[in-house]
DNA sequence: TTTGATTATGACACCGGTGTCATAATATAT
DNA sequence: ATATATTATGACACCGGTGTCATAATCAAA
């Protein structure tokens, strides 16, 4: 089987491989008759234009990098999904780049990134967003980026969130609807902004009720379910016990979920716990968890999406946009009188 | 900043390209001096080869590509960081590539993706590295291509697995050694080999210790948590009650531990559940899930080394290889009596 | 019909590497 | 010292596309 290049289909076609190359890129002056001669070969042949060349001629890979370092394989798997819808509508690739370095390192990790794979872009997903020196040096590189899940900028980069100060404001005040006044809460990875996010919508929340803000209901975590369970020994621990726990994430409210049936406890009867972000083990284990989901594959594939439409046509003008997250109830929660 | 490219090499230190090649590339006949000249001035420049360049010159893309449709979001993580490491450590890239089709939709899929991406091999995870027709695809096009987590076949292709059989006799034994008699089997999806693998490996236990196989014991799942849920169902209704499950992966372990506790039966004492995988699910539940441990990291990350040096000595004989798994002993199994 | 503007097309260089082959430089054998 | 084998090096074509520019073909206006 010979391979089939731009050459072959100019001699089949009778027209020179400029013609042909104006007719694969869509490009005006060609008349309607060659185009048609040249789209039925192209047919005939089977042809595929080679996006080597074509990024070697046009000093482009056709490949955005996905940075991450998420404890979350759920949450990887989603950005990963919705990167590659949108990559895949345009005809690029998606190169995934697990990175657990800060710093210095970072940097230097992301430049030799760049430098070896010829990225055409780079879509950082939580904690990256927020690295004030990584979003700076892309920045003084050129190399165009988006952001997702991550603090809104006064810049002109792109990116896509969604509203995690209000799901979280929506999940506490569920709590409070149901008579809870002493509600621990868990907070996540202090790299993310959406630790800070989810703090604040708690907070928003107790003081909107009237229900004063108690700092020892307040643990660090940093969204492993490893972190879960420590800070579900300090909030067991308490005296009195808190009724409610709201956790930054699932991981972490499913982890006090082990640890207060491990005591014996009934979840909800005894305490209500509510996590954030849907993911599977939310509904995997039981009771099951009430949540907020967002619309991680949306966001990132707007992300993506906008980044390619940036890369081809850098004078657009990139967003930044938040999406709706949505609360979702199941059994973890229960009013305080049940 | 200029971009560095061989021709600033070249003449910055004084001789041809084809020369500053030679040294990339570790070729012969290139004297000591003029190799440490060149060496020299890459660094002074920071010089790094353009892979597109070298791509479209030895038509290759440097670029391996995994095929997977997989349930379970950790296995795929995991196969990824794999895969990711042999990879990296081969300078070639990742192309990451979720596929639910099945029959000639299937091929017309990969040929589509090994057309447009110009793959240089293909690594196929569970199903994929079982349907024979792909794989004979793949033959027929040359594709090099290695299987990870699939049956032994008797031909030249690289693959590497773990004994599912051996693992499944093992947790089986386990049971039986804790007192079980009864222990019903959920089957995995019948498209992935390590579902008949793990049943041989059930009835081999079974039949080692005198136990009669029961048909009714065994429920049909297919390594979802939903189909766990229909299959715990059954099970659980069953009567005489089993006293253990042994369900082939960890996820469909936790839909029967779920509806167990739901039913206010007591895990381990009223029934014990066991899982395959050692996903992270079975450790974030209580009662933690007794489990199969497999190294799908390193099979990954051995199946992709061998397929890389396969693309550049194809002469080189390629390898089948069965790593070992582990049994993971945790709080959802007990004896019999306890 | 002639002229000028517009559209269609192709020749050719170029992107940054690698492969082939000729030749220059050096080492070894006679 | 000469012939021969071996090593080192460079010139040049090539991979398969795209960009630039010259020119041919077509069309509208004078």
């Amino acid at each position: 089987m010979k391979k089939v290049t731009i050459n072959s289909v100019a001699s089949h076609a009778g027209v020179s491989k400029k013609t042909v190359s104006r007719v694969l890129n869509n490009e005006p002056n060609v008349s309607a008759a060659t185009r048609e001669k040249v789209l039925a070969v192209f047919k005939e042949l089977d042809y595929t234009p080679n996006p080597i060349a074509r990024g070697l001629a046009q000093n482009r890979s056709f490949i955005i990098g996905c940075l991450y370092d998420n404890p979350s394989k759920s949450y990887i798997t989603r950005v990963q999904t919705g990167a590659l819808a949108a990559c895949q509508e345009n005809k690029y690739n998606l190169l995934i780049h697990p990175c657990e370095f800060r710093g210095d390192a970072l940097l230097n990790n992301v430049e030799q990134l760049l430098h070896t794979s010829r990225l055409d872009g780079i879509v950082l997903t939580p904690p990256f967003g927020d690295f004030p020196e990584l979003v700076n040096f892309l920045k003084s590189k050129n190399v165009p980026f988006a952001r997702v899940a991550s603090a809104i900028l006064k810049d002109e980069s792109i990116s896509v969130r969604s509203n995690d100060e209000q799901g979280a404001f929506e999940i506490t005040e569920h709590l409070i609807g149901l008579g809870h006044k002493s509600i621990a809460f868990i907070k996540g990875h202090p790299d993310h902004s959406a630790t800070q996010q989810r703090f604040k919508g708690y907070r928003r929340a107790l003081a909107n009720h009237g229900i004063e803000f108690d700092e020892r209901l307040v643990e660090e975590g940093n969204f492993s379910y490893h972190s879960g369970v420590d800070s579900a020994r300090s909030i067991l621990d308490l005296s009195p016990r808190p009724t409610a726990v709201f956790a930054s994430n699932d991981y972490m409210a499913a982890a006090v979920l082990k640890l207060a049936t491990q005591r014996k406890l009934n979840v909800p009867d005894d305490i209500s716990i509510a996590g954030f972000d849907n993911a599977p083990i939310a509904r995997h284990i039981w009771p099951g968890l009430t949540t907020i989901a967002q619309p991680v594959e949306e966001m990132t594939k707007l992300a993506v999406s906008q980044l390619i439409s940036h890369i081809s046509q850098p004078q657009e003008k990139p967003y930044q946009i938040t999406l709706e997250s949505r609360l979702i109830t199941r059994e973890s929660t229960a009013s305080i009188n049940s």
